[in-house]
DNA sequence: TTAACATATAGATTTTTTTCAATATGAGGT
DNA sequence: ACCTCATATTGAAAAAAATCTATATGTTAA
């Protein structure tokens, strides 16, 4: 029961720091190298590392090693489910919208 | 600059609360008066008076003022905001894609 | 197999967020 | 004017998240 909204907001919090959305950002003209991300953040390495974990286990982002290179990119999947998820939070059911005054 | 990212990370950090999910929930059967939301919660009332907040300042929620009462319902205009941000966010530039190898 | 490099993990510190108790504000009703 | 009720604000404590340094892991190349 509480793990549904447990789940939910990990997938809301992936958007909710700077520099992963500079990161998706980035990421939006195709998949990049690790490195690269680094190198346009003002960030060290490790931390880097620690956001690109949370991208990754919200399912936003995926990645892909190749040899010592790990090459990250958008998901579909992720995206369009974290988009479905917002406006299923977000949608107001018609016909239920009664009893307006306090308390209801 | 900076802030346009700041901007953007409030929206989803509202959507980033298990409490606020459970408020968002609630609101999609319509306006709810913030004594309702408070007894369907097992948080106090300052709490909740936090978390209208931060929900109200996301553009997410609007409030209405009658006499004693404080109601709540969801924004229309937010989520679509909200909705279009995510989107934006997660859209992958097509004819970008190239020199996929490091470092790109 | 050793060295160099890319990324991950561990542990500690700082910052941010959530939470509550106490109190303030503000709007009726008596 | 006073009392009660609904909500907001303040200030402090607890919890969670971001960040760093140091170190570990795993890959490639010499």
């Amino acid at each position: 029961m509480n793990s549904k909204y447990l789940k939910n907001t990990r997938v809301f919090k992936a958007f909710s720091d700077e520099n992963r959305l500079m990161i998706l950002e980035m990421l939006q003209s195709g998949e990049k190298c690790a490195c690269v991300l680094l190198e346009k953040l003002d960030i060290s390495q490790p931390t880097l590392s620690h956001h690109m974990k949370i991208l990754c286990g919200s399912g936003i982002v995926i990645l892909r090693r190749k040899g010592k290179w790990t090459y990250y990119s958008i998901s579909k999947a992720g995206s369009n489910y974290a988009s479905k998820l917002l406006q299923k939070l977000t949608t107001v059911m018609k016909n239920k919208n009664l009893n307006k005054e306090c308390c209801n």
